[in-house]
DNA sequence: GCGCATACTAACTAACATGTTAGTTAACCG
DNA sequence: CGGTTAACTAACATGTTAGTTAGTATGCGC
């Protein structure tokens, strides 16, 4: 039997840690804060269990620090953006698109917020972040109702809410509508996901408009 | 000190059995299958986890049919509708007009159907259901295409599920929303969820129309 | 190449989860 | 009533999970 040299991979604090970081996401993203096994993370992290408590205190330090991260990196992403530039359908699409468009890369905000607001009761965020997604959506639908390229009647909170369904659902979903883009591994692949924003967009302005 | 009586509550296997169920659709629909805690289910229905045990074997015995009594029910909802009775446009609203009123009684569905698709690959339901919402918007938009109403860049694919996503939404995400509600405990009681309802089908029938 | 800091591991413990079992109490029927 | 069945409970057994600890190995400055 030849003998097999067993090579110890490199030693490197930092992509450790963010090993760990990255796998703690996305499997907050799969069981929320509590259904979470830490024992899963080391194993997509490719370290063992007791890395997570070297680096991070605890399950729940970790998860904050996952938060953070996700919500530090979604604060940017509509950072200085101008609802009042161009028509009120124009700056809805660019606002939807820019979301949209970091949705893809930030594919588990979505769903570890559900989970916060089902499993946490919102304990460990804070809502400052669902509101800057709201408060220019609602403000856009009604400039564009004061402007009168909007349907008067639209409710400006729910159709904000409808509308972020519409932007949400594809990539929260993922799992369960893959076997309806049968031979696709990753429905959030970017030529199907440029689709779904399309047709998300079109549908939202189309909507919205008189 | 008063001696205090503690009256035993009368037995009643079928009520104890009917809550047990809806404690488990509500703690399934909180955290999955993995993450649902029997413990809670038994507080919740008022019982010992003994009892769950007793009357169903298992936390997955008890799961699947949770799955099964949803599904039946909800296999009920759409039976006989008829995609062609009307104008494209009206046969879609009454149909997502049937659906989400369904869903404020079947509130759990969506989000157990979400956390079997995320944590159990689908290996616990039939995709039959999904098929059973997406293929008859699919083909009413199909017609509306073909009968020049609705527009013709329409992928009725993607258009489906961001339908979808924007009467799903609401339902699944009560518990992120609620602030926004100030002062309503629950945003799923009749008044505001007819509003949620009223706006979602104005911004999918205009989206869609030409 | 030697010593030292630190990245890392294996093997534990304690707490918590599900599932079991032996026994108790309530209801029902004669 | 009195006995039998079925609903229910308390305590236990078993397995799983988070977190700890004592020790090993690796890379790096000198």
């Amino acid at each position: 039997m030849a003998k097999t040299k067993i090579v110890s991979k490199q030693r490197d604090a930092e992509l450790t840690k963010k090993l760990i970081l990255d796998a703690a996401e996305s499997e907050f993203a799969r069981r929320g804060l509590l259904g979470a096994r830490t024992e899963d993370m080391a194993i997509a992290a490719d370290c063992t269990r007791a890395m997570i408590h070297y680096y991070f205190d605890s399950k729940e330090t970790l998860y904050r620090l996952v938060l953070e991260r996700m919500l530090s990196e979604q604060a940017k992403v509509a950072q200085g953006f101008d609802i009042n530039q161009g028509t009120p359908a124009e700056a809805l699409e660019r606002f939807l698109r820019i979301v949209m468009t970091d949705l893809r890369e930030n594919r588990n905000l979505p769903l570890i917020m559900l989970f916060e607001g089902i499993q946490n009761e919102g304990k460990f965020y804070k809502q400052i972040v669902i509101a800057a997604i709201y408060e220019p959506i609602q403000a856009m639908l009604e400039r564009g109702k004061k402007e009168g390229v909007f349907r008067s009647d639209i409710n400006s909170l729910h159709t904000a809410i409808n509308i972020m369904g519409a932007c949400l659902f594809y990539t929260m979903s993922r799992n369960n509508l893959a076997h309806m883009f049968e031979g696709t591994p990753d429905i959030l692949n970017k030529e199907l996901y440029d689709v779904h924003m399309e047709q998300a967009l079109q549908l939202i302005i189309t909507g919205v408009k008189n």
